[in-house]
DNA sequence: CTGTGTGCAAAATTTTTGCAGTGCA
DNA sequence: TGCACTGCAAAAATTTTGCACACAG
C-alpha cells in the first residue's frame, strides 16, 4: 500500500516514511509533527525526520498542511478522495471532521467573479463541542 | 474614533495601540506583526509591544487573527461589520479580499447535524491570480 | 556502488516573558 | 499617584539546516 504510494510519486521506501504514512493513515483528524514523533516512541524516528518526511509528503501531494485555529503548529492529514474540513472546539481543541463539502458551487461563482483560477481552499468552522457545552463554568 | 473603540472595551488609550490600530483599519489585507513593526517606523514601538498590542485587540474581539496558508506566521485584520474571506494567489501570495460569505446557512445545518455550538468560521481559497496566469513559465 | 535518507546538534524564525522604568487616567 | 503599558533582552517554541553516516535501489 504505502509501497505503490511511494512508488507512484518517485520517492524511496523506508521504514520512517512507511510508518509516518500509517499513522496518518490511521488518524482521522490532523496531527502535528510532534504527535507524530511522540506516538511512534517504538519506531527509531527523529523529529527533524519528521518534519523532512512530512515535507517531501506535502511536495508530492500526498497530505495536506494546515494551521488549525490559532496553534502555532502545523498540522498534516492524508490526503483523501472527499476532502475534509474540521470543526474545532474552542474549550478543548477537539477536532471532528465533517463530511461533505459546502463550497463546490461557490467556487464557480468566485471564479466568474474575480478571474482567478480556483485551486484549492481551506475552511475550518470554530465552535463549542457538546461536552463542553455541557460544562457549567 | 479609537479613542471610543478603546473606552468601549476598557482599554487604555495609547500612542503606540493608536498607531498599530489605525494601520490595522487602513489595510484591506491581513498583515503579521512583523509588517506592523517595519511599517510603523517613525513611531517608537517595539516587536513585543506590537505583539502585546495585538494580543489585547485580539482578546477585546477587535481583530482577528488567523494564519495564512502554511506560512509560519501570524496575519490580523480588524473586525469589519461584515467579515471577509480572502483568495490567496499560491504564485505570488497576493491576497484579494472576497465579500460576501457562503456559509451562513450552512452553518445552521451544521449545527443540526453535530450539536456543535457554531460561533465562528476561517474560509481561505487559493487559487492562481490573473496576473500570474498571464505569466509564461 | 551511488545517491537519497537519517540522526544529531546547532541555527533560524516567530512569539512570549521577566523586569525595570514610563505614562495614562 | 497607582497600575497598566512599554522597552529591552533573554527565553521559549516550532521548524530548518549542515554534516557525517546508513541504507534503498
Amino acid at each position: 500500500m504505502a509501497h505503490d504510494v511511494f512508488k507512484k510519486v518517485g520517492i524511496k521506501y523506508t521504514h520512517q516514511r512507511q510508518c509516518v504514512y500509517a499513522y496518518l493513515v490511521a488518524q482521522n483528524a490532523p496531527v502535528t509533527a510532534e504527535d507524530i514523533y511522540l506516538k511512534l516512541k517504538d519506531v527509531p524516528i527523529n523529529l527533524s525526520t519528521v518534519y523532512r518526511v512530512l515535507e517531501v509528503f506535502h511536495k508530492n501531494n500526498l497530505i495536506v498542511k494546515t494551521q488549525l485555529g490559532t496553534e502555532a503548529k502545523a498540522t498534516y492529514e492524508v490526503k483523501r478522495k472527499e476532502h475534509r474540513h474540521h470543526l474545532v472546539c474552542i474549550k478543548c481543541n477537539a477536532v471532528t471532521p465533517i463530511s461533505g463539502c459546502p463550497l463546490k458551487t461557490y467556487e464557480e461563482k468566485l471564479k466568474a467573479e474575480t478571474a482567478y483560477e480556483i485551486v484549492d481552499h481551506k475552511l475550518e468552522i470554530s465552535g463549542i463541542c457538546p461536552k463542553c457545552q455541557s460544562i457549567k463554568v
